[in-house]
DNA sequence: CGATGATAATCAGTAATACTGATTATCAGG
DNA sequence: CCTGATAATCAGTATTACTGATTATCATCG
């Protein structure tokens, strides 16, 4: 806490007094990147006790959504790349969460499946899920988080459609 | 492309089509990490022809906000830990950017200073910064891209304050 | 029918990132 | 001067996801 500037005036004091920076904060990049960070990390901690992190959570909510689908759909879900998810299924499959069956029509594939502890393990996982977020996001007004939602959904749809998305998983 | 279900009836096709899952499009968590990845992706691409990744550009433009800071200063502010620091300014000294100087009152610290270099460099980065974050955001209207900011502020300001934050780094 | 190119899952190796814990030098207070 | 805290650093580790290669299978075309 010792020194604060060396060379500079000290004028402006809004957030910068909690250690912020003011030309961060008016970068959307900065902001988005560290409010994923902060809720991704509160998914971690409530998600944990029950034995998922918030990417196992995103693959059984979209099997609970979509039926039973191949891991490389799956994968264009969630934006994970194929590689990823032969791990991420794995991890389910020891839980006992989902199993791979043979694929009807195409033998290359697994077709994957939650088993019956996964449904009840979802109905407690969206539970956490809806308090994490209502959690993180009570400083906002209803409204605004309503917005936040819509602008955010704008922006996915935007990135992760037409260009070579879906074929890329960085998630 | 074979098989979409294999027991859901076919009806909701919004942004399923494009692969993308309803029920995680409702979720801020999501939508906030897959944004941010994006975002951050499209600054690392054009920042990288200045030999600058996200990380350099942010402490860059601290260290020009406040002047000349300690590492762990900086880390403050960027919320990156100190450990993580030792490597980015080590990065920026090797490029010739900034320059650790003896500390006026702490021997134990290191004030960081930018270089003339630096400063030329940055205008540029400033500049890319600014195109990067119009063209990701150009899909929403101006003012939803206000809002945004305005939303995202107000998240980040309430999830780093208070807390335990400032200790931790993890960006 | 048989060859060819594409696709699904997998594995091995690698790179980027940031953490924990220990170390050294220094500060601040009694 | 002794004690506890702090700044920077380093070594080791964990996480995460990527690239590229492999195997099995599909789909198409002649």
């Amino acid at each position: 806490m010792a020194l604060k500037k060396l060379d500079k005036k000290p004028e402006e004091t809004r957030e910068t007094e909690l250690g912020l920076s003011e030309c961060l904060l008016d970068r959307t990049g900065f902001l988005l990147k560290k409010s994923a960070l902060r809720i991704q990390e509160a998914y971690e901690e409530r998600l944990g006790p029950l034995g998922l992190a918030a990417k196992h959570y995103g693959v059984l909510s979209v099997l609970e959504e979509r039926g039973s689908i191949t891991q490389h759909e799956i994968g264009k879900c969630v934006y994970v790349d194929r590689t990823t998810m032969v791990g991420i299924i794995d991890d389910l499959e020891k839980k006992g969460l989902v199993e791979r069956k043979e694929h009807p029509t195409d033998r290359r594939s697994h077709a994957v499946y939650l088993t019956a502890k996964a449904k009840e393990v979802l109905a407690k996982a969206h539970h956490l899920a809806s308090s994490v977020e209502k959690q993180f996001l009570e400083c906002l007004s209803v409204k605004e988080q309503k917005e936040l939602r819509q602008i955010l959904r704008k922006l996915v749809v935007a990135h992760y459609s037409s260009t070579k998305a879906g074929e890329r998983g960085e998630g």
